[in-house]
DNA sequence: TGAATAGTGTCTCTCAGACACTATTAG
DNA sequence: CTAATAGTGTCTGAGAGACACTATTCA
């Protein structure tokens, strides 16, 4: 009987967030440490209620500017999964939506409200050891989602300041899969890919070696062919 | 202030069901007529609460078993996305979370309970007409990922008897796909990869013609290179 | 000058798409 | 026989991977 506005079980919704940025040469999550019970000072991801009103992209951009200041135009946001096992929270009833960003490195989010600290800790270390709730799995799907994504999408320069050299690019490819790729192959690729990359027409030697040329993120928005990983 | 028992908005979390199957040669979904307020009369998808201390994997298959009779072994069922905008349903907040499921063709659903019908329904004459609440969105979305994982995953066999020809399977893709593809290279691609199909060492004339080899499914899991849509 | 990084050219192999051709049944 | 469907062989072009080679900077 659906929709029956009276006899539904008591839940509560929350949105929990894979923010992924790359940080010191890794791909580095935000964890919070936890303030209170259950899992008292173990790491989680960070996450909240979804309030009265409110639509859950809209409570995962919220939670997300929370944490990291990031704002919506530097980063990536879409929908990961829901995780609704019933002891998932050992007090109630909890089903998650779970979210996964991705942007640029930022500064450390503050610690602040329940969470007695905040940071950008690297996903491997992250994954190799425990975290509240089921925070172990939504994490490793989102990193999972996140390799993906970067095989058919442009979504790799999110990663990046928004004018960037191809090597840079290449960086990000090479830290979020976990690979090397070969230089001369994949500037081939990323360059004659249409509407991949928009040249800026300046150069920068930050990088050393021979000036390398700008780029800004074009309109493309699926890849085909897909990026391969090694 | 995440996971307070206390203090949480009151939400009620459903399963919504694309369920898809292939039907007198097009893709059908499961419509349930609706035998309440709201959107009394109008098509819906299937779906309904999810029980106490049941997860959210086993509402929607218990949803879909209710609904079309299928048992575990036929079909593939997966999680799709969830929908939560704040009056998605005009009495209170409800967070859907959508599944998709493909499988066999089968009897009509029967009606009963609160709904007042239930069909399979050809999949274009759905989109092309309205359905309650964000309906037309969620199946939307689940004919998109179906027919995106056909690309690169073994899904197609699915929707086909336990043993099948070549034939037969490049029907089901050309049916979800609405391409025609030639059945020459088809035959050389689905033989070729190894693991997709294992052959019964048996044939058929049920189609027509020569005898065609009959197959079942192999313990493929990811195809590569993907087969691609017209 | 040499070290470092950017970028081009070329070869080979895989594979998709087009399509000629052969194989085996029913009627 | 013909019609129908199953299945094989062959050519072509796109593109990935390997890697030699050239280009342009800094120290």
């Amino acid at each position: 009987m659906p929709y029956d506005p009276i006899a539904f079980p008591a839940v509560a919704v929350t949105v929990d967030l894979v923010a992924l940025t790359i940080r010191d040469g890794v791909l580095a999550a935000v964890a919070i440490r936890r303030g209170e019970e259950p899992f008292l000072g173990e790491w989680a991801l960070p996450g909240g209620f979804v309030r009265a009103g409110e639509d859950l992209d809209a409570a995962a951009g919220r939670e997300l500017t929370e944490e990291t200041g990031l704002t919506a135009d530097r980063l990536h946001l879409e929908q990961l999964a829901s995780y609704g096992a019933p002891r998932r929270d050992p007090r109630m009833r909890v089903i998650s939506v779970a979210y996964l960003g991705l942007g640029p490195d930022l500064p450390l989010p503050v610690a602040g409200g329940d969470a007695s600290g905040a940071r950008w800790a690297p996903v491997d270390e992250l994954l190799a050891a425990d975290l509240a709730f089921d925070h172990h799995r939504i994490l490793a799907d989102g990193v999972e989602r996140a390799r993906a994504k970067l095989e058919y999408t442009p979504l790799a320069t999110v990663f990046c300041e928004p004018e960037f050299t191809v090597a840079e690019l290449r960086r990000v490819y090479e830290i979020v899969w976990g690979a090397t790729l070969d230089g001369r192959n994949f500037h081939r690729k990323v360059t004659t890919a249409a509407g991949f990359l928009r040249p800026t027409g300046t150069t920068t030697t930050r990088d050393g070696g021979r000036p390398a040329q700008l780029y800004r993120r074009g309109d493309l928005q699926v890849l085909y062919p897909p990026m391969l990983r090694g």
